[in-house]
DNA sequence: GTAACGCTTGAATACCTATTCAAAAAGGAT
DNA sequence: ATCCTTTTTGAATAGGTATTCAAGCGTTAC
């Protein structure tokens, strides 16, 4: 069958109904008047025509498109996998499109909007992406809320919801010296992410506070993935040259899980026996029997919530300054087996 | 700053750069007729109005969006979040736009098909969900191509492109029988899969072929994810009222994992001394050194790549019924630690 | 010098729906 | 039956871009 050039549209509907084009736009729209037995008479020639509303003609009058764009960075990282599923599940149950969107790790997600603002979304997500200060002008000007989600930008008020990484840092911090821990190894992740920083921040600081000496944490850095803290731990500690810490910490759970795959079947070391390990997150798979990690708890859940919630209420509104908040959500330890516990 | 209601339009860069709105418009298009120094004006007058194009007026006179919708029921499987990235990275590559859209497992994708289609995608990827016959003439008439991934609607030609399922199970049972597993047990997914059937049946064909017994292969209902086959095999082997076979084929690989779970932290097996276990898919999650999974490689990268083509290739055609092609992609089987070999 | 041709350009129009405005119909009260 | 209020309805229009059509212009060939 050949491509049929023209579809059906409202006017063809209207026709068979022998209503105005009008009420048919009318009939598919809540809340508009329309006498009952009318829309009725709409919807079964709309059916009868197999008829589909074009969602791009309505959004050209309406200047909205029910879609919001969701641009995430780190796809390597499961932990941002479960928060994508997540926001699409979210947005799905409220009615509303995903217009995905992944920028290169590294790589700014300036282009990215660029994009998606042709697409005249009516809003933004932003996880684990870098972005200009410039770019979150430019979709200000335009009216177009962007919510930051677990980033933030220094010096400048946006909508963001994040966990308390600095605090989540410390907390951990404590646990692992109340373990018994003195001596510690860092993993890093992206050098650029704020979250990352704050995490090892908070770890630092509290050790350093308790007493310790700078020497007695070593940074390692492990690129935010399984294979990049695979391979930095294994080159700090796949031989005995480095001397081990008591424990390691890493700023997200998937690294946890390399450094914990490196002590085990690279060194055939105990853990927690010879190094604990802690990581942060608590994704599913961190808490499998395999690795059974100890770690920092984040609500995704909760927190996707609220980042949706944030930016209904931008979108309802008209001043988008009004709702430049910042929701941070403490994060709670989860203790498992990685981790010496009295 | 209260929100502009109108945004700048290609007539308000016209205005400014002295030209028409015709002459903004071919600046803005590839390949049309325009002399270079009014193609610069034009667009030096855009940079400084900060005008952004608006793709939904674009779609509504081309009657196409650049969009492609891809559909997903499984996302609980990373192996098809991997798909979903890969599809996502390879779409952007060529300049198009993902909806991405989930449905519930089990749940017929008809109502997200009818979504996708108000926004008008130019084409439709399905990924592991169902669909009806129903839909795909739907699309069908309306001209929208759409491309099954590793699923197909049996007694109907439609494109897909898909691994060697039954090729697959069958070299599975091969490999086993050859590491002298005389008994088994299969982990099954999702009951209406095709997918998961075509490996089954591969599977035990080849060992009945071989003159096995049909009590030598003991079948365990997984449910398709890591928790559902954990529990499941921690129903069947849990204890040691069963005897145990000489080695598990799980249709996935995050099964094969729980099943390796429950055997080594629940009844403190060797795997594969005790028990040999195998997958399907070769996700780099089982490649890791705590599972070091013996499976059968799926090559998503090809796969994916071949889809979108089928797609464009439709896309660029008039006649959709010369395209629907059946493309299966033989799996090959990548030995690791999971099962014994000589 | 004229004819023929190709490239540029702008005016006008189509794309499809939501909404406004005014008219018509229906309902209610007296 | 009359007037007033409320609801329903259709005609007309807006929304922003791509494309068609015809005109304008410059070039080349004879």
């Amino acid at each position: 069958m050949k491509r049929t050039r023209s579809h059906i549209t409202s006017r063809d509907v209207a026709l068979l109904a022998g209503v105005s084009q009008a009420s048919v736009s009318r009939a598919f729209t809540p809340g508009s008047s329309l006498s009952d037995d009318k829309r009725e008479r709409v919807l079964k020639a709309a059916q009868q025509l197999n008829y589909i509303p074009n969602s791009i003609a309505s959004s050209l009058t309406t200047a909205r498109t029910n879609t919001i764009a969701v641009i995430i960075g780190d796809t390597d990282n499961p932990f941002y996998v479960h928060v994508l599923r997540a926001f699409m599940a979210t947005l799905q149950a409220r009615g509303r499109q995903t217009l995905t969107f992944a920028v290169q790790p590294g790589s700014s997600s300036d282009d990215a909007i660029q994009q998606v603002l042709r697409y005249r979304v009516d809003g933004i997500i932003l996880t684990a992406a870098e972005l200009s200060s410039r770019v979150v002008t430019l979709c200000h000007d335009r009216g177009i809320p962007i919510v930051l989600f677990n980033r933030y930008i220094p010096g400048r008020k946006v909508p963001v919801v994040r966990c308390d990484n600095i605090g989540g840092g410390q907390a951990m911090a404590d646990a692992l010296l109340k373990a018994g821990a003195r001596t510690f190894a860092v993993i890093k992740g992206d050098p650029m992410g704020t979250t990352s920083q704050d995490r090892v921040r908070g770890f630092n600081d509290r050790l350093f506070e308790e007493g310790l000496r700078r020497d007695a944490v070593y940074e390692i850095e492990g690129g935010s993935t399984y294979n990049g803290a695979f391979e930095a731990v294994l080159a700090a500690y796949g031989t005995t040259k480095r001397a081990l810490p008591d424990a390691i910490f890493a700023v997200n759970d998937i690294m946890a899980m390399a450094a914990i795959d490196v002590l085990r079947h690279k060194r055939e070391l105990a853990v927690p026996g010879d190094v604990m390990v802690a990581g942060f997150d608590n994704i599913p798979e961190g808490a499998r029997a395999s690795y059974d990690l100890t770690t920092l708890d984040q609500p995704v859940a909760q927190m996707v919530e609220e980042a949706v919630a944030m930016l209904e209420k931008s979108l309802a509104a008209d001043d988008l300054d009004a709702f430049a908040e910042e929701r941070i959500v403490p994060s709670e330890m989860v203790w498992r087996g990685t981790i010496l516990r009295d």
